[in-house]
DNA sequence: CTTGTAATGAGAACAGTTCTCGGTTACGGT
DNA sequence: ACCGTAACCGAGAACTGTTCTCATTACAAG
């Protein structure tokens, strides 16, 4: 899943522009995201980072996604969901899962791709929207819940 | 933006399938829903429905989400928005404010949808998704805040 | 090694949402 | 119209995901 050849040397970079340091506990949270390819909720990411407290794992991805490495992904359960920036993981788009709520990433097809810009570009003017991005998210059920 | 020829039958259809009755209280929500024409948050129902106490606009809004009536938008923000299901109010997509988290509604064109289908059927299969749905959300700035 | 500053961990605090419960209202049968 | 039953409502307590506080620790620079 890791698009980015230097991904750490990346992320440090970006929180070095900060003045933060890129430290034990924030690489293995980076590591965890890039391993899992898809976004993760906070109690997947104790699960899969021990010895991770809660806290320190909130702070972190709060840390990360001011420094642009992650972000957060607006999902249906109890739990935001987070992964790495789209500058290291690459653009995609989601597979969610209606029943269980857990959300795959899915490459985009260039065609897809031109046909949503052109959406954005028109659907923008008539109503004064400047588009910085979009959304697009694939609702259904995945393997194990159908 | 009224596209049910008779939205409050309709409603009063599906709450009866679950023996429940279409009070005052639910067709004020229904009625706020419908005029808002965009997703809008509990305050903003509040504050636009009179004498509605916060605890009946949450319960409210989980019957008419249970009856099909009304469904959650996935925000940014702290709070949840709610919406009237795509059968009453038609489907569209949301324009996102990335400033304020404003959502307003934007009609979809035809072209569009066909791509999205033809991509969503594509993916999915690749990942053994049965894809039901999409959403499609454009971020930007809306006119007040850019 | 020393020192200053950032980072950490545990738990308190916070906010949106859900639940509880007594009282009220509305529908269905007589 | 009356009554019984069940749904509905309002107020506030309770719950839960997330953020904040602060004392302590670890790190980088000199």
């Amino acid at each position: 899943m890791t698009v980015h050849p230097d991904m750490h040397g990346e992320v440090a970079g970006r929180l070095a522009a900060l003045e933060q340091r890129y430290t034990t506990t924030r690489r293995a949270v980076v590591e965890t995201l890039s391993r899992a390819g898809r976004p993760v909720t906070i109690p997947e990411i104790l699960s899969s980072t021990p010895l991770l407290p809660q806290s320190s794992a909130y702070r972190t991805l709060a840390v990360l996604i001011e420094a642009g490495v992650a972000r957060r992904v607006t999902g249906d359960g109890d739990h935001g969901r987070f992964e790495l920036a789209e500058e290291l993981s690459g653009h995609h788009h989601h597979l969610v899962c209606e029943v269980c709520g857990t959300v795959d990433d899915v490459p985009p097809s260039t065609r897809l791709e031109r046909a949503l810009d052109e959406a954005a570009r028109a659907a923008a003017e008539d109503q004064g929207y400047t588009v910085t991005g979009h959304r697009f998210d694939l609702v259904g059920r995945c393997p194990t819940c159908r």
